[in-house]
DNA sequence: CCATATTACGGCATGCGTAACGATC
DNA sequence: GATCGTTACGCATGCCGTAATATGG
């Protein structure tokens, strides 16, 4: 069983069952490709593929197996280079974090500036997506951190990190009828138009559960996926805007003023994830505490926990 | 990077840094793992093995890390052979349960028994030791299933399921004072010569607890790591024995009575333990079953999470 | 008929084993 | 001086790529 083998049966699952096209992704040509599958086959005793004649129609179920496996191999040969590299290319390296708009937009700046700065030779990607892609990302490896605030703990693979605490404001015109007023109520959010995120991308179902539980019903006239695209609507004059407060800033949003909320809804946890078995390097280490100060002493923990 | 310089990296810290050890335990040269580290240390950039001149003298912490993951790899690797065995070889193979004399003696047998009829092909071995140790053997993949009713759970790798509860007895000889009595309370324990399981070895330091909380000094005048030398010592009437229920048998223990102390105590849970990584062979998902029949559906679960 | 997988075959790289050398205890 | 690791070298295995063949949509 070779490593080779392994790679060539994920990269033809990747293509599509395409051989052809998991051959020239992988550079090599198309018979190798062939071959030494079939050779795996042979030395496990099993077909990974459905053939119909020579056409891959699919995956056989210890094939689904298999893959899941060879995916594994893969991803902790690429821990073993990192650990070289952590130890002869201090410092350099890549480093791919997987956000939600949020995240990336008004918390990550800060520490993304100070990051380049500490490390220039590390190549900083950002992925953007919502929750349930970032948590795949970062289980599959294709992302080294993800940072969200909803369902990235749901796969037993990703180890999450509590990383801040957050809560909403209401934004409006200045002229605006609530903006006079001294102390907010749900009720009052209830009696006007309210635009806010689209419930699958941030803690939506907490907010409409504590309007539910206050036997208030929102006149939702509006949902978004981003703060920006919501206060571009509030300044429109089509409704008042739920937000996290870290998406307001009174300089920039000048023509919106904003009103705590924090004593009508709990507040939010934003997590950090990263793969419980993935070799992290320094640098990462590094982000993740700038991002969030105090957890470093635990994620070296549990990075060390299988020794 | 190939597997074979994994296999020898693993293979030389194993025999203690000794590379002809490793050599001839590979069947192999010695020149060649010599060759094949050099080339895999030279890939990565760093040294896996201090070295003093030509002599293996440790290894580096980037050394640790690596052989950490080869160790991994390894593993992974053999989960892929038994996907191939599992649906080529069908109820073929090895089974290595890690458990405690307690339970190899007094709660496997009837498992077992069933077991071997159902699978007469598959090669059954146990291996014995005290809970830490089985917990360990599991965890690094000497043992397929580990049976241990301590710190089996301590391990991030492992993956734990309660299998089934049980509580403790006295055994004395039928003309001992303590016979005659309606019920046993911990004074009446604590006023005679109590011989029972090493600390280390069972739910002692439960037991102790329990005595400690109500006032009471057992006068433990011997410990022994398992219930057959604690019922020989019983019998030559150096005091009373305090073993697991499961381990008093009425006709095979006869000159010796029991007293059931489940209302002194409270349970204790005996735990299954895998790795969390591991892929289980159908068989041993069966001999799971048949030691507690009500947990198959969870392990199945759990196995399949990774998808 | 085109796209795609398998078979055939020759060249080349790589790993292995034997032998010789060097160093450490 | 004995054990152990490294270097040198020749052989064999096996992988890769090109070309040719077969098969399915």
């Amino acid at each position: 069983m070779k490593l080779h083998q392994l790679k060539y049966v994920h990269e033809v699952s990747q293509q599509g069952l395409n051989i052809s096209a998991a051959a020239e992704a992988l550079h090599t040509s198309q018979p190798g490709v062939s071959k030494q599958i079939q050779l795996l086959e042979e030395e496990l005793g099993l077909q990974i593929f459905q053939r119909n004649g020579k056409r891959l129609v699919g995956i056989t179920e210890p094939g689904r197996q298999i893959l899941k496996l060879a995916a594994q191999v893969m991803f902790d040969m690429q821990n073993i280079k990192r650990v070289g590299d952590e130890f002869s290319r201090v410092e350099t390296g890549t480093l791919i974090i997987a956000t939600t708009h949020t995240q990336a937009r008004y918390k990550l700046p800060s520490a993304v500036q100070q990051f380049i700065q500490m490390f220039p030779n590390v190549k900083l990607t950002i992925h953007q997506g919502n929750p349930s892609q970032v948590a795949s990302q970062v289980a599959s490896g294709e992302a080294d951190i993800g940072i969200a605030t909803e369902s990235i703990s749901l796969d037993e693979r990703l180890l999450t990190l509590p990383c801040y605490q957050w809560n909403r404001c209401l934004v409006m015109p200045s002229y605006h009828p609530l903006a006079s007023k001294k102390s907010i109520s749900l009720v009052d959010i209830g009696s006007h138009p309210l635009i806010t995120y689209d419930f699958a991308f941030t803690g939506g179902t907490l907010v409409s559960q504590v309007f539910h539980d206050a036997g208030v019903t929102p006149n939702i006239v509006l949902t978004a996926i981003d703060a920006d695209v919501i206060k571009t609507y509030v300044n429109l004059g089509l409704g008042i805007g739920l937000i996290a407060n870290m998406a307001y800033d009174e300089k920039r949003d000048a023509p919106l003023i904003s009103l705590d909320c924090s004593h009508l809804f709990p507040d939010s946890t934003t997590y950090l994830g990263v793969r419980r078995d993935a070799f992290l390097r320094g640098y990462m280490l590094s982000f993740m505490q700038l991002l969030s100060p105090d957890i470093n002493l635990k994620a070296i923990e549990q990075t060390l926990k299988g020794t």
